[in-house]
RNA sequence: GGCGAGGUAGCUCAGUUGGUUAGAGCACACGACUCAUAAUCGUGGGGUCGAGAGUUCAAGUCUCUCUCUCGCCA
C-alpha cells in the first residue's frame, strides 16, 4: 500500500468557478484520489479556497459585507458545490485558517534565518479616500502618449506604451473613482528568488518524466531575459497573514500582510494540519504526510492544476520549500492542463460566459458532467465544450451504452429467472473469452489512472462498457433461453456480476452512478478485480438483486437549444 | 513586435525514439438482433495529416519559409 498526497490547486474566493476551471484541477485530482483509494493505497487529497488579497476585499466590498464575513460565507458556498460534483476531499480547508497564518509566518522566518529575504522601500500610489495603496491595475487615467482616457497604471492598452502610474495624466482610483491620489514610500519584503536559481533549475531538471507543458513553462520563467526574479511577498493591505518572522514582530512591517501568492501554496499543508485539527489528531497525522523527518519519506505527493498555476508551483512555491532549510515534501509530480474553451470562445467569470459549477448542477446531476469533462479534459491541447458534443456524449456513453446494459440485463433476469442471480449453468467459452479480455482492458485502464492520462483512461473505460454488450449480443442469452435455459441463466449469472465489476471501475468517474449499481446489486464489497474470474462469481447463485432506476437519462434537442441560449450571454 | 502552443476524416480528438494500406468515438449508409432507456452488435464509405520546399531508402512524425488560430509577454 502506498501513500498517495494530493493537492488540488486552490480556488480563489470571490466567487463561483466555471466548468473550465473545475476540469483544470479539482476533478482530475478528484478522479485520481478516488482510484488511489479504491486500489487500497491511502490517500491524502486536499484543497482550500484561496481568500486573500485585492480581488476579495473589493468583492466583500461590493457585497456590503466585512470581508472575514464574506469569505467564511463564499467557502461555504464553494464547499457545498464541491459536495454536489462529489469532490472527495479528505479536507477542504480556508487559506485565512489560523494553522496558516502560523505556517505562513514560520516559513517567512526560516526563509528570513536564511539570509533569503530583503527589504524594499519603493514608491507607490496611495489612494487618500480609499484608505489603500493601489495596485496598478486599480488605476486609470489619460495615456501621456497616445491620450487614451482609460490606460492603466501599468500600461496603456490603447498604444501599448508600458507605463508608471505617476506618468498617467488625471490618474483616479478604479476603485472609488476618487483623484485625490498620492505617491508613497512603502518598504516591501522580497524572495531572493535569483539566488535559488541554479537549486530550482537542478531540480526541475531531475524531473524526467514531467509533461512538457509544465517543464517548459518552468523553464521559460528560469532562463527568459533576466532570468527567474525575486518577488515581493508583501502588500500593503488589511486583508491577509500579518507580517511577522516566525512568531517574532518583523521591525518596519507592521500593518502589512503577506502576498496571497506567498500563502496560497503554504495553505497546502496548512490545510492538511486544519484536517488534522478537525479529526482530533495530533501534529504527527499531518506531519508524516509533509515532513520527510517524520514519516513522509514514503509519501508520493502529486499537484494538479491549470497551466496558469504552473509558474507558482514549479519555481515560488518551491523557493519558499527549499529556502526553508526544512525537510517539507516537495511536489513529485505536477499534473497540468490547458484550458477548456466554451462554444467557439474562452469561459469567462467577469463577462458570465459559459457554464458554471451552480447552473450546471441546477440543471443536470454531477455524474453528467464529471463524465464529459473528464472525457474530454484538455490535456494536451485546449479542449472545447460544445453542448451538441455533450448531449451526444451523454447520451450515447451513458444512457446508451452504460445505462442500457444495466437496463437490459437487470431486466430481462426478473422477467425469465426473478430477481435472484440464477444459479443454473456453468460459464463456457464465450465466458472465458470475455473474462480474458477484461483482464486485459482492466490492466490498460489502471495503467492510464496510474499515470493520470485521463482522457485515455476515459476511453479505456468506454470500452470495458462496451465489451459488455458485445458479449451480450454474441451469447444472446434471450435467444438461448428457448432452447438452452440452464445456459441463459449462466450467461445472465455473469453478466450481473459483470455490473457490480463495472460499479467499481466507474466510480472514479461517475460516483453516484456506480454507487447506484452497487446498490442495485445488494452488495458493499467494493474489492478492485484484479482477478476476473473470481469477480465474476462475487455474486453467487441466490444472491438477490433489483432493477436500478435508469441509471441517466437522455438530453433532449430542446434542452439543448434551450442551455445553449441560457448559457451564451451574460450571467446575472 | 517578441515568445509559446497549435492547425490530422463532417464534429471532438489519438498518433510513442521518422518505417508496412494514417487511427478512435460520434455523425452517416447498409445489415443483424429484439432482452433493453427506438437501446445493442456488425460491416462500410469518408482524410493529398494548413501551404510550399528540403533532409532521408522512408516524414503526420526532422529542418526552413509562408499562412491561419489561440494564448502569454513587452
Amino acid at each position: 500500500m502506498a501513500r498517495i498526497l494530493i493537492t488540488s490547486a486552490i480556488p480563489y474566493i470571490n466567487g463561483i468557478k466555471h466548468l473550465g476551471n473545475l476540469v483544470g484541477s479539482q476533478l482530475p485530482a478528484d478522479l485520481f484520489a478516488r482510484y488511489n483509494r479504491a486500489r487500497g493505497h491511502e490517500v491524502m487529497f486536499i484543497c482550500a479556497t484561496d481568500e486573500h488579497g485585492t480581488p476579495a476585499e473589493l468583492a466583500a466590498a461590493k457585497a456590503g459585507k466585512p470581508v472575514a464575513a464574506y469569505c467564511a460565507e463564499m467557502h461555504d458556498v464553494q464547499a457545498e458545490i464541491a459536495r454536489g460534483f462529489r469532490l472527495s476531499f479528505d479536507h477542504f480547508g480556508r487559506s485565512s485558517s489560523q494553522r496558516n497564518h502560523l505556517l505562513t509566518q514560520h516559513f517567512a522566518g526560516k526563509l528570513a534565518e536564511a539570509g533569503l529575504i530583503r527589504e524594499v522601500e519603493e514608491s507607490q500610489i496611495y489612494s487618500i479616500d480609499d484608505h489603500r495603496f493601489l495596485p496598478d491595475r486599480y488605476i486609470e487615467g489619460t495615456c501621456p502618449n497616445c491620450g487614451y482616457e482609460s490606460a492603466r497604471g501599468d500600461q496603456c492598452d490603447n498604444c501599448t506604451k508600458q507605463l508608471d502610474p505617476t506618468d498617467l495624466i488625471n490618474p483616479h482610483s478604479t476603485i472609488s473613482g476618487s483623484t485625490n491620489l498620492e505617491v508613497r514610500k512603502t518598504k516591501h519584503l522580497y524572495l531572493r528568488q535569483r539566488s535559488l536559481r541554479d537549486k530550482l533549475e537542478a531540480w526541475i531538471d531531475s524531473k524526467k518524466d514531467w509533461p512538457i507543458l509544465t517543464t517548459s513553462i518552468a523553464k521559460k520563467w528560469l532562463n527568459d531575459g533576466d532570468g527567474l526574479q525575486d518577488r515581493g511577498i508583501t502588500r500593503d493591505l488589511h486583508w491577509g497573514i500579518p507580517v511577522k518572522k516566525g512568531d517574532q514582530i518583523w521591525p518596519g512591517m507592521e500593518g502589512k500582510v503577506f502576498y496571497v501568492w506567498f500563502d496560497a501554496p503554504i495553505e497546502y499543508i496548512a490545510c492538511t494540519a486544519e484536517w488534522a485539527d478537525a479529526q482530533g489528531l495530533p501534529d504527527a497525522a499531518w506531519q508524516r504526510w509533509w515532513r520527510t523527518d517524520m514519516g513522509a519519506q514514503d509519501v508520493s505527493y502529486y499537484q494538479f492544476m491549470g497551466k496558469d498555476n504552473v509558474p507558482f508551483h514549479t519555481l515560488s512555491f518551491p523557493a519558499t520549500i527549499l529556502g526553508s532549510g526544512e525537510p517539507w515534501k516537495l511536489v513529485d509530480y505536477l499534473k497540468s492542463f490547458n484550458y477548456l474553451n466554451y462554444d467557439g470562445g474562452q469561459f469567462s467569470t467577469s463577462r458570465g460566459r459559459g457554464v458554471f459549477m451552480d447552473q450546471a448542477l441546477s440543471i443536470l446531476p454531477s455524474d453528467y458532467w464529471r463524465w464529459w469533462l473528464l472525457s474530454h479534459a484538455p490535456e494536451s491541447a485546449d479542449s472545447e465544450f460544445t453542448w451538441e458534443n455533450f448531449q451526444v456524449s451523454v447520451n450515447k456513453d451513458l444512457a446508451d451504452v452504460l445505462g442500457n446494459l444495466v437496463s437490459r440485463v437487470t431486466k430481462f433476469c426478473v422477467a425469465k429467472f426473478g430477481s435472484e442471480v440464477p444459479s443454473a449453468g456453468e460459464f463456457g467459452e464465450q465466458e472465458a473469452r470475455l473474462i480474458e479480455d477484461l483482464g486485459t482492458r482492466i490492466k490498460d485502464y489502471a495503467a492510464c489512472m496510474e499515470t493520470m492520462e485521463v482522457r485515455k483512461a476515459s476511453a479505456e473505460l468506454r470500452a470495458i462498457w462496451v465489451i459488455g454488450n458485445e458479449y451480450l449480443q454474441a451469447a444472446a442469452p434471450w435467444t438461448v433461453v428457448k432452447t438452452d435455459p440452464e445456459r441463459a441463466q449462466a450467461m445472465i449469472r455473469l453478466s450481473l456480476n459483470l455490473i457490480r465489476v463495472y460499479a467499481i471501475l466507474s466510480a472514479p468517474f461517475i460516483p453516484d452512478a456506480a454507487a447506484a449499481m452497487m446498490a442495485a446489486m445488494g452488495t458493499e464489497d467494493w474489492t478492485w478485480p484484479d482477478d476476473v474470474a473470481a469477480a465474476m462469481t462475487a455474486l453467487p447463485a441466490g444472491h438477490a438483486f433489483r432493477v436500478p432506476e435508469n441509471l441517466f437519462r437522455k438530453i433532449t434537442d430542446e434542452e439543448r437549444a434551450d442551455w445553449q441560449q441560457r448559457f451564451a450571454g451574460i450571467r446575472t
